[in-house]
DNA sequence: GCCTATCGTTTGTCAGACAACCTATCTTCG
DNA sequence: CGAAGATAGGTTGTCTGACAAACGATAGGC
């Protein structure tokens, strides 16, 4: 395949094309939904992450499930503590060091997953309600595998862009 | 780093559930590397959106252009505000309504929104990297298909969906 | 000519993101 | 062993951006 050409942009590129608002349609759509699904869990949408990673995945600690989320640490701190005070997972000392905690989800945890998981399944087809079926399934790869390659490919300052102006050099008074 | 691989995802879950998580991780790079470019466009992409409507669609008011986008009227006289400063756009009076601003492009503001357009479209090939190129175009175009179907069906507040606890009923003691 | 709705603008409030700092523990090296 | 630095987790404070409410100006109905 030869080099992309940016310079080409599709005729139709005009209503369609924008690729940062339509994410940002789709993504704020899928918080309102899922948010209002997730409301008794603890931190919303926030809680639901992080327990999915928590009961899916064996996590070593709070750290490494701050980097698998690529959220912050002191988000963490609180949202675990109120997943903690609502039954669904523990901090436990880790015996090899006794620093780090790891994070374990309870039954209760698990099943309150399982659930959410449903709901937010039933959401997202709804939000994407607007693509035919199959598309949506494909939709939801190409930006889990977007994601994934996004995340592991982290420094994301890559200065293979230029920063220049594009206003022009302001002698065309229009 | 040490006892932490992050990479070793078994396949079978990884994705599914966390659609939300994916979609915030691209649009989140998606906003770094367009913040980074346009840094000199008013508002960054927020001023970019904004000038792509104004230059490609004939709208009417700042209140159609508000809906047009799905954002708050009161962001948009600030951006426009800027806009207008920076010799992209003007603020004209409609001579049918006087309450109302009609906003047109400069010509200066034409030139600038091509040249931000090959960026962030060069931008976006760089965001979207982690897919083969013709899955790209497959992304952008659902995620364009979708985000227009949310817009066309703007009320969010949908009741279909019941709020009613995830939480199991709490046999637990705390 | 009033009264109400609408357009654009301004202001205030609120939540979430992020950085800086702190404490406890581990590791390394003298 | 003990001091110094590194690392995990937690706390605090600041900053930004979104949203609601109030405001002046104008249009349109009666």
């Amino acid at each position: 395949m030869s080099v992309t050409d940016p310079c080409e942009l599709p005729a139709d590129r005009k209503r369609g094309s924008n690729f940062g608002w339509s994410l940002g349609m789709v993504l704020r759509r899928w918080h309102e939904r899922v948010e209002e699904l997730l409301k008794d869990l603890p931190h919303g949408s926030r809680g639901y992450h992080i327990l999915a990673v928590v009961v899916h995945e064996e996590v070593p600690t709070q750290g490494a499930l701050a980097a698998r989320l690529a959220i912050d640490r002191s988000v963490l701190t609180y949202v675990i503590d109120d997943l903690a005070n609502a039954g669904l997972i523990e901090r436990r000392p880790d015996p090899q060091d006794r620093r780090a905690r790891r994070v374990v989800a309870t039954e209760r945890g698990r099943q309150t997953l399982a659930e959410a998981e449903r709901r937010v399944a039933h959401a997202e087809d709804h939000v994407l309600g607007g693509l035919p079926e199959e598309q949506r399934e494909v939709f939801r790869d190409l930006a889990g595998r977007a994601a994934e390659a996004i995340h592991a490919a982290a420094p994301a300052t890559d200065p293979c862009v230029a920063a220049q102006s594009v206003l022009p050099p302001a002698d065309q008074t229009s």
